[in-house]
DNA sequence: CTAGGGTTAG
């Protein structure tokens, strides 16, 4: 039997150069475009896939693409900051881009200070911050309102030369003027070279929050005396509205309405809402309720305005009210609407119509219940006094139950004289908070006002030997 | 090569 004959390639044949293209290498396929890919992504399933096609292709370190993953992680609504920071923890070199992308996720996320710290490691590795990283870096500085944290960013700024850079100096003034320093950051404002319609609106918004309003006003007719453009218009006037209903300046947001009527400026959703916002936070409800009932647009945030002012005002049955005619109208309610109704049940002490409500978040509407949720949730079932059921609905948190959610229980538990609950709870609040004396406060006049005098005598001695001073929480216990 | 301010809750 003859073998086949093996067929010789010379290393210079067309043939063997084919072969080692077919054979020997891996089949050659286009590399998928990863970074397009990223920026296809619309949630985190898709987002994994392509980070699995980045290290299956051993591609993690292109820096390019990781940005675009690290940005959908980070600050997308369904992303996810855990993920990105492993995205970010497992990039050998990483980039400006994805500094000031991690910065800016902290700056809005739930503990602002994270983003300075993390401005600290990028400044111990010496990488150098550009002008996207100050304007989120100064974000964090307003929402920490802390002045120290203020001039420092202010000298980095300053030494990296962009206090010239509009966006730079807009959060510098915000950050100043929300830090309790609104002189200086007018001092600034006045010797700035540039100016344009954002700069303006935080100077008015700073002195409308620091609840000096009047000055607000000249500023204001300043501004529309020296720039007015009706299109930039709106933007200004939302946040100036926002910044009266935070802060109670209820005349200021009338004459804004005025101006507006004067101006001829239309009654979009986003000024209606604004302003019905305005009204009903600061009290005037009927204003709002006409301004509510004029506007030919609403969107869910014009229901929420609403409804919220009523429940913060105590009108909780019109409150509950308004979410009927919401439903019969087939809007759609989303989370914040439920936090308004919730707490509308809470003031009214309508425990049913709550348990009611919070059951079809999930069931009809297919929200899922967050943290806040749970927390009306517990303050209404502890008002109600069903505090077994408002004990069992902390334990069917996903998340660690905080000290704002024990401590609505434990105010439940001193409202309906229940000590068993009670000291389960303080329990589980020193395990967080071990230096939180209040509790024990709590705990005792709770005992008190039940008559167990000996337990008040044992939680004193507690006391005595951590050091607890006197507060005028004692009061009941020194009737003993 | 990518990115920065407008309405609603806590």
């Amino acid at each position: 039997m003859l073998a086949p004959k093996p067929v010789f390639f010379n290393k210079c044949t067309i043939g063997y150069l084919y072969r080692l293209r077919t054979y020997a290498s891996p089949p050659p396929r286009p590399p998928p475009q990863l970074s397009l890919l990223a920026d296809k992504c619309t949630s985190m399933d898709q987002l994994k896939q392509v980070h699995a096609q980045m290290v299956v292709s051993a591609r993690v370190h292109d820096n390019f693409a990781a940005s675009r993953l690290l940005s959908f992680c980070a600050l997308s609504e369904c992303g996810d900051l855990s993920y990105a920071l492993r995205i970010f923890q497992s990039t050998r070199e990483p980039n400006g881009f994805m500094w000031n992308t991690l910065i800016r996720a902290q700056a809005s996320g739930p503990n602002p200070c994270k983003a300075i710290f993390l401005y600290m490691k990028m400044r111990r590795l010496g990488v150098v911050p550009g002008k996207h990283t100050f304007p989120f870096l100064l974000k964090s500085c307003s929402s920490v309102r802390s002045l120290k944290f203020c001039r420092q960013v202010h000298t980095q700024v300053l030494k990296f030369g962009l206090d010239l850079d509009l966006h730079v100096f807009n959060g510098l003034l915000k950050s100043y003027s929300l830090s309790g320093c609104l002189d200086d950051a007018r001092c600034m404002f006045d010797v700035f070279p540039e100016r344009n319609l954002s700069v303006w609106t935080t100077m008015v918004c700073g002195y409308a929050q620091n609840f000096r309003s009047d000055e607000a006003l000249v500023l204001f007719d300043q501004m529309v005396a020296e720039e007015y453009e009706p299109n930039g218009a709106i933007p200004t006037m939302a946040s100036v509205l926002s910044a009266c209903a935070q802060s109670g300046c209820l005349e200021l947001g009338k004459k804004i309405h005025a101006f507006m009527k004067e101006k001829g400026i239309e009654m979009g959703v986003i000024l209606g809402t604004a302003l019905v916002n305005m009204y009903a936070k600061n009290g005037a409800i009927s204003m709002a309720w006409s301004l509510f009932d004029s506007l030919h647009e609403k969107n869910i945030a014009t229901w929420n305005a609403m409804i919220c002012g009523l429940a913060t005002h105590g009108h909780g049955e019109e409150a509950l009210s308004l979410f009927r005619k919401l439903q019969k109208e087939h809007v759609m309610p989303n989370d914040i609407t439920f936090v308004g109704v919730l707490s509308a049940c809470c003031h009214v002490g309508f425990v049913e119509c709550g348990r009611e409500i919070f059951q079809s978040m999930e069931r009809v509407y297919g929200i899922e219940p967050k943290i806040e949720h749970y927390g009306c949730m517990v303050d209404l079932l502890g008002k109600g006094g069903e505090l077994l059921e408002a004990e069992e609905l902390i334990k069917k948190m996903v998340w660690k139950a905080d000290v704002v959610i024990l401590g609505a229980l434990l105010a439940g538990c001193r409202k309906h004289g229940s000590c068993e609950i009670a000291e389960r709870v303080v329990k589980e609040i020193l395990v967080l908070e071990p230096h939180n004396h209040m509790v024990h406060v709590v705990l005792s006049n709770i005992y008190a006002e039940a008559g167990r005098w000996d337990d008040v005598l044992r939680l004193r001695k507690v006391m005595k030997r951590r050091n607890v001073k006197r507060t005028p929480g004692w009061s009941i216990v020194d009737d003993v």
